[in-house]
DNA sequence: AGTCAAGAAAGTGTCGACACTATTGCGTTC
DNA sequence: GAACGCAATAGTGTCGACACTTTCTTGACT
């Protein structure tokens, strides 16, 4: 995918169509995936009303595909719908985060647990394999590469529980939760024990022990709670600069209609 | 996601799903509630390619407000879009409808485990009340409000979980079971120990014994499972009439794509 | 000065049209 | 007679337009 990341969320030049020739790619998919970009950094702040006029323009297509990338977004939880006023940025308030990841512990334990169950022996190599595959200088890379090493990893794992159900649903809430588990990634109380954990998971599954498993992981999440709600406050904060926070408080009132 | 026990069904139900969006009766909600009413009647088969302009023609709306509820329906996980081809009825099939049963299975205990660590004492006798004002007559009542009942029973277990996420999912859940719960309800072999089931599950909530509910929530859906099964299968025998099996069988191709 | 109303402006919801892609039916070739 | 292409048809993806609703602006009235 092409990402024209050209953060220019706001008015000025409309994008110029040079490329009126071929519609290429579906611009629906495309309108999809760079909104949700927009959401995920912020560049679409929390509350805020999306104008679709303009995002239509700065996308450089019709209102079409762009509410139908909405409407997606909405199924999802991204965004709300207001009938005749249009579409909200949802904001992830901190409780919502929790709830969510309260939601992925329970998904991710049950996965675990079925994947012990069930999974064929050379499947739990997989498991093995696939980490061995990343463990060396996991920790060098770049934040974008370890998030999504280590929700592979966990993917993986719901994969083998061999229910497809949960792979959606699993998805679905990384989604959600990607931006502030990348935030938390690159703050600096980035958790250290990464490494040990997926070890300690990979042996777990190994010796097909679920409870040690499902315990390990929900240990793990509760402390990537913990830390990443200072991540979002700091995050949010940034967003909101300190000199319209009266602003963000009017915008409270909206969000969640 | 958005969900909603149409019909009402007379029973005073607890506000579900306040994190949700809430549509109004435009021609897109129409649409999509209609279009949803036909996929779980069958009336669109599984497998079967759906034709915008002629759904659009019978509802008596232009294709935008179809494919909105398309869309809608597609992140729900009721069809499925292939690029340029279109949208597809997702065909539940039996596995498909087993895993269904076990996401649900995992999201109720979870729900009832929570509910039993956090909910206030007046809370859980709001689940005791709810089952209480319903139980007297609750299996003479059309098969519609035995299912609504049911569902704001195991929805209001998910709110007193005190996690909105944990609702939205039961819900989604719900949506897309509820035309084979219906069928289940209707069918000879429709389980006698409903009622003894809930009381049972009430008692439970009442001592907050977690491990009893969730072994009664757990082995409750399991028989559900094996019979609805059967009456799955003869619905479907009698959607695809016997002399179309081998139209079936192509369209088996298609399905999923 | 402040409040309220009427009109203007902005924005959403839906429509019909058209371009492009997939599918079907038909005639041609081997 | 079957495989192959080619034309005709059907159907999706996107567009620009317009009606109706909400929000903002302005100016009269108390």
């Amino acid at each position: 995918m092409t990402e024209r990341v050209e953060g220019d969320a706001g008015s000025g030049q409309p994008a110029m169509n040079e490329a009126e020739t071929r519609r290429s790619a579906d611009s629906s998919e495309r309108a999809y995936l760079t909104i949700r970009k927009h959401l995920v950094e912020f560049t679409l702040k929390p509350g805020e009303r999306i104008n679709e006029v303009q995002l239509s323009r700065s996308l450089g297509v019709s209102r079409t595909p762009i509410r139908e990338a909405l409407n997606r977004l909405a199924s999802e939880g991204f965004v709300s719908l207001t009938p005749n006023r249009g579409f909200f940025v949802r904001s992830l308030s901190t409780e919502g985060l929790l709830d969510l990841y309260e939601l992925r512990s329970i998904i991710e334990c049950a996965a675990f647990k079925l994947m012990c169950e069930r999974a064929e022996d050379r499947e739990i190599d997989r498991l093995r394999e696939y980490w061995e595959a990343i463990v060396d200088g996991y920790r060098d890379q770049p934040a974008d590469i370890i998030l999504a090493e280590d929700e592979g990893f966990h993917l993986l794992i719901a994969e083998l529980s061999g229910n497809p159900e949960l792979v959606a649903q699993l998805a679905s809430i990384n989604a959600r939760i990607r931006f502030i588990r990348r935030i938390q990634i690159e703050h600096p109380s980035h958790d250290k024990a990464q490494v040990t954990f997926h070890s300690g998971i990979v042996a777990a599954a190994v010796k097909r022990d679920a409870e040690e498993g499902m315990k390990l992981l929900r240990e793990h999440i509760e402390m990537t709670v913990s830390v990443t709600q200072q991540a979002l406050k700091d995050a949010l904060l940034k967003v909101f600069a300190p000199d319209n926070a009266a602003d963000l408080k009017r915008r409270r009132k909206v969000r969640d209609a």
